[in-house]
DNA sequence: TTGTATGCGTTATCAG
DNA sequence: CTGATAACGCATACAA
């Protein structure tokens, strides 16, 4: 900036505005340091501005890790967005661990990102290190895995809801002793999608059965072993509601292993719409989580956020609405339709 | 650190050096120090930092997009390496578009990273503006999708192995005619690809004929309309390698749908152990790309020539060592085996 | 519309 | 071992 300024018998500050499109500008000095600026192949610092302006352009995100089909595809939503608006994305991975997620939270703030987008790791109970953040009044948003209560910007699938269809779609099949498979219950996405499935039988008015809820750690090997023990009950499931694809994949195979028809002797639904749930044989029902969209729609809370700069903001939640795939692992069918490969489905990858 | 200074009532030089664990500090003051830091909750400015020492801790990276299996796993592989040597990692996606990775690039130097590692996208005919990361002595290196030539640091699958094992593996099979779904052959990856492909024929002895190689996108769309093109030839082939999972996916559900029996009839193999290659019936025959080595390996590379300081460096490319992932889409077997479901494989998310 | 002067938070240089 | 000072590159308050 010092040599163009020189060069053009301006001051910097000229120069400065030129080239952030200031509005006491001429238009002609513009088109000028514009010009010589490339010719210089001028490159700015955003480093100096962002100290200077002491804000940066950089977004912040935690997530647990970069692996599967979700956080993955957020993370997609979160850079477009973002990217868009401006903004660039530095990610950091706590796996799953809270100790590494207070320290990105440190970095993140050393770094001082304009706001933090985070989606918790499974080990965080304790979340008073986030008090740090918006006692700096940094703007913070949660997506997916958030912290309850309505003092926090969050953005959520509603995994009540996404319970509460899958187990009513299962009702609707006919069937009456609806298995889950549940999650780690101190993450709300689980608890909620718990929730959903007792909501939807109370309203069906079955009564529940502690039996019939198995808690897993999402695997596939314990969706396996869950099928299992559902099967070696005195009465058992004729479908299973999974708060995840991976075990529902556990589940299905496990049943299949042991001789059953799937749907019709136990039908299946998960949760998420991994990749392969299309894939499977039969094909799985599932949720889509609207990955993209939850990213999408974190960036824009954020940025509300950071655009009301310091002015009381009051927190908001947004929850996305699940979407149903009705796939044949859950659709009851005459024995002739079941010998129709699923191979043969379009998949987008 | 002004604050810590009159505090103490030393200088902010001694702060710094306490803070920043400097030689010619006296492990008392030192002490004093950081305790008091501790105590106002005193947070580094990174910006401040970077922008005085003119090196930031922030490696960038422009991929062509984060999702799928690869690009997410070696984005997972890349930042846990580069967490680890205390680095942080802006990431962008060019969306395949080069005008956008141009865009991302200038980004990056404007943010000035310490380095920057590129997948190039498909776009990517021309190169040039990689010669301003260079002319400012920036580190670079590319993986997977690379400029080609030995004056560029580049992490690499051995591609051209993984199309010589996998059309090896075929061949072994009994297979005779073996078809090839290539990709763009302006990147690197699907050129080797091909070139593996084409080495292992000669290898053998059987001629090269141009009817078998099918041009694609890799989408499973042309995956099916490939195979639909195979199946229509006066000779068709008895096996296909595909240069990627997606339009093996597609050939393989077109051949069964024409009623072909997969690997018996068509023996088939794919390209990036995507997660659903597990899945399919049968289970298909894969190429493991090492993503999370990749990943290691290109963060590696990098911090040398990070390290390297200026100092003369020369460009070094490193190739992985593709694994064979043998499973039944291609191992022909009797009739009465075929039957057994895939489903019962085990999978790890 | 333009220029002058100052400071963002940190660290390197040099002198004590 | 410690301190005073300047500088990294940029943007603003204020004056002209």
């Amino acid at each position: 900036m010092a040599d163009l300024a020189r060069e053009l018998g301006v001051s910097m500050t000229t120069i400065s505005r030129a080239l952030s499109d200031h509005h006491s500008i001429g238009p002609a000095m513009k088109q000028k340091v514009l010009k010589l600026a490339k010719k210089y192949n001028y490159q700015p610092n955003r480093l100096a501005s962002a100290l200077r302006k002491g804000k940066s352009q950089l977004i912040g995100i935690i997530v647990p890790y970069i692996e599967g089909r979700f956080f993955p595809s957020v993370v997609h939503g979160i850079e477009t967005a973002a990217s868009k608006a401006g903004y660039n994305v530095i990610i950091c991975q706590s796996n799953e661990d809270v100790a590494q997620e207070r320290r990105n939270l440190e970095i993140l703030l050393s770094a001082q990102v304009a706001g933090i987008l985070v989606s918790l790791s499974r080990t965080t109970l304790d979340v008073r290190h986030f008090e740090k953040v918006r006692s700096r009044g940094l703007p913070l948003v949660f997506f997916d895995r958030i912290v309850e209560g309505d003092n926090v910007n969050a953005v959520v699938l509603n995994d009540q809801e996404g319970g509460y269809v899958s187990t009513r779609h299962l009702l609707g099949q006919g069937c009456r002793r609806i298995a889950h498979l549940a999650g780690p219950q101190h993450l709300n996405i689980y608890k909620n999608r718990r929730q959903g499935y007792l909501d939807a039988l109370r309203e069906a008015g079955l009564a529940e059965d502690e039996s019939l809820v198995i808690y897993t750690d999402m695997s596939q090997d314990q969706g396996v072993a869950a099928m299992r023990q559902l099967l070696a009950l005195p009465e058992p499931p004729d479908a299973v509601f999974a708060a995840g694809d991976y075990s529902a994949l556990g589940a299905m195979q496990e049943a299949r292993r042991q001789g059953l028809q799937v749907p019709n002797d136990m039908a299946v639904s998960g949760f998420s719409n991994e990749a392969f749930t299309v894939i499977t044989e039969p094909a799985m029902t599932t949720i889509d989580q609207r990955c993209e969209e939850m990213g999408q729609a974190a960036v824009r809370l954020l940025l509300e956020v950071i655009d009301a700069d310091g002015a009381p903001f009051t927190p908001r939640q947004v929850a996305l609405r699940p979407e149903l795939l009705v796939r044949n692992s859950s659709v009851r069918q005459a024995e002739t339709e079941l010998s129709s490969a699923n191979l043969v489905r379009s998949f987008v990858p």
